[in-house]
DNA sequence: CTCGGTTCCATGATATCCCATATATATCCA
DNA sequence: TGGATATATATGGGATATCATGGAACCGAG
């Protein structure tokens, strides 16, 4: 499975051209065809990326909800509603629409930032910020990697 | 299956035509020829549609109702007795019943909210509102994806 | 012949593809 | 080791295809 690490912060032309991270497009593998999945994230002020296999996987889990229940048409519009599939053209970039650009506040360029299985896309200032903001909480909180579940 | 995803905004016209969006014509795939099931959500202000492949499993879900209970006379009422199969044209366009359209107030312009496995159409207006309401509904509620059944 | 509905075609905007360039990293050979 | 040559990546621009949309042509029923 994909495995998105390190940060990257690449341009974006007039077009709303960004090429996505190398490292990121070979963690892809075969799920490249299939492009990546973003949305705005709802704790950040940015946004988060998925390969399809993961947002396919999301779309089962939540076909376990009553199909019209409530807690399952709040999740499916804030998800679903808010996420944009994406196709890498020939050079590896994507275009980005711009009403998920500006909700970020990011213009000329954007920051990829790997996170394992997903990962974020900031304005590259707002990123600077969060980052000391990460690292502080670790180190208060002495956050630790969470034991393997069940396997 | 089809997973719908993104918003788009798409004008009524004249004739009452309106282009589904070019994503969700790919997601039918080899559904695409038994056009897209619409009907009057019951619990939000906007048409509820499926493909025709989920619009026959709703039709073995609610066989776990009784065959012959009020329940399920209810349910199979408002959802089958007031659906509509559409065909694409040509161009990818459906002609929604003006009945529909002025239930949930649409006049020139539609929205289509992708939700994974069904999609909505909303009044474009309304359904801002609508964001912001299941954007706060899975905040306050923390909903989440529910796990892997099974797995 | 006229109306409602459908199919077909024209247009502008946008996205997609393809190629050129730049820059950095890696490779190779003397 | 050093220098020159490949390889990969990022980025820019121009040509081409796709999509949403409006309107015209077409067709059958009354």
């Amino acid at each position: 499975m994909a495995l998105f690490l390190s940060t990257f912060t690449n341009k974006v032309d007039q077009k709303g051209r960004v090429s996505v991270p190398a490292s990121f497009r070979t963690a892809l593998g075969d799920q490249l065809g299939q492009g990546i999945v973003l949305f705005r994230a709802h704790n950040h002020n940015c946004l988060e990326g998925f390969d399809w296999a993961k947002m396919d996987e999301i779309g089962d889990r939540m076909d376990h909800y009553d199909l019209f229940s409530d807690a399952q048409d709040d999740l499916a519009t804030t998800i679903f509603g808010q996420s944009v599939q994406l196709f890498l053209d020939g050079d590896g970039r994507v275009i980005i629409p711009s009403d998920l650009l500006s909700a970020v506040q990011i213009t000329d360029s954007a920051t990829f930032v790997g996170l394992g299985r997903k990962f974020q896309i900031w304005n590259p200032d707002h990123f600077e910020s969060r980052k000391d903001q990460a690292r502080s909480a670790v180190q208060d909180q002495k956050l630790t990697i969470p034991k393997r579940e069940g396997a």
